[in-house]
DNA sequence: CACGAACTTCACCGACCTGTGAAGTGACAC
DNA sequence: GTGTCACTTCACAGGTCGGTGAAGTTCGTG
């Protein structure tokens, strides 16, 4: 209970592998980077990393799971004291920790160049889904808010469309920018009906 | 004035180079696909394929070069005989021709894979920053518009935040309902400014 | 001490990667 | 008919891709 780590069991030698490969996939891409160097980084032998996860495919779903582990927890983190409206949080969450954002959405990035059939795609939608599901019942905490669904798609396009940009432009502008639209959008002053149900 | 590759002189093996490699970039990623699979999809030769294009890269420049001025002429289209607001029609740019959007955004998914050193790198921020920008002096055209600035920074992201999911949901839904929401944002019924008098 | 899991080195596989060299063919222009 | 442009085939370079083989070493635990 001390490990910020809180995935299953995974030997040191594992771990490595799985935290070098994050990094290089993250930064550089997943086709770009070869299993080769993702052991020579890690300081350990490609016979030990096709021991450990069997294929490079599941090396890249661990990654992808091991990344929504980690962005869950740190949000679950800025949860716990943040004052209302905090669906907010959710793009400080991203504007916060710099090298976990600077090449924008890890989950994006890996959905363009990864083909629908591969393992990991589901682990994608999994994530963006929850992130949605997370963002709704954020919004329905208050009740003056009249159409907390609609409200949360909206939040949800704008946290997309500004995430998806980050790696693009570089700067947090984009980022800051849908943060003040979207608590415009969550103050409760006039109607924000939608167009049609 | 027949032909929709309005670019440059391009010999006919160059043409069809450049159209396989386009649908394969698109369809499998840039670096999924390899020079020998293009020229052999294009019914040419490695050879052939070097001397008209001189490298891999150049060819994905051009690829994104090519890819931006079709977008755009077909914009220009839809725009020529659009109701107001006009700016409505980027969403419909998108829904409209399905096989150039099954897979969200070519030069969103090109960022994701490509390093910002890339040569292509710079045609995909002038595409977004030209999109962007055009976006803006369309919903300047209605003067009752009061922040015209800010509501194209909102309607992009929602544009983006939508395209990128619109290869990951393999659905239209999600452009669908950002159209909707900036359909509402830009019918002026009530005051839509950004910060509170 | 002994056991076994984790890890090591090193050699190897077939396939594919980007990129180049040489020699030759067909069509069209002057 | 000579030149040139677009294109062809074939062979090959040096390197990387994901994945496996066998044999030996480190190390904590019982």
């Amino acid at each position: 209970m001390k490990d910020h780590h809180s995935d299953v069991r995974l030997t040191p030698g594992a771990r490595k592998i799985l935290d070098t490969a994050s990094a290089l996939f993250y930064r550089h891409g997943i086709h770009a980077v070869g299993v080769d160097l993702i052991a020579t980084e890690s300081g350990v032998t490609k016979r030990t990393l096709y021991d450990r996860f069997g294929s490079k495919d599941t090396l890249v779903t661990a990654y992808l799971r091991n990344r929504h582990q980690q962005w869950w927890t740190r949000w679950e983190q800025r949860l716990k004291n943040a004052p209302p409206p905090r669906a907010l949080t959710v793009f400080d969450s991203y504007t916060a920790d710099v090298p976990m954002s600077d090449r924008g959405c890890a989950f994006l990035n890996a959905a363009a160049e990864l083909p629908p059939t591969h393992p990991g795609y589901q682990v994608i939608r999994h994530h963006k889904e929850q992130v949605r599901e997370r963002l709704r019942h954020l919004i329905a905490e208050d009740p003056r808010i009249p159409h907390p669904d609609h409200l949360a798609g909206h939040l949800f396009l704008l946290l997309e469309g500004a995430i998806a940009h980050r790696g693009i432009d570089g700067t947090d502008d984009r980022l800051t920018q849908a943060r003040a639209m979207a608590e415009h959008l969550l103050t409760p002053t006039r109607e924000h009906t939608p167009a049609r149900p």
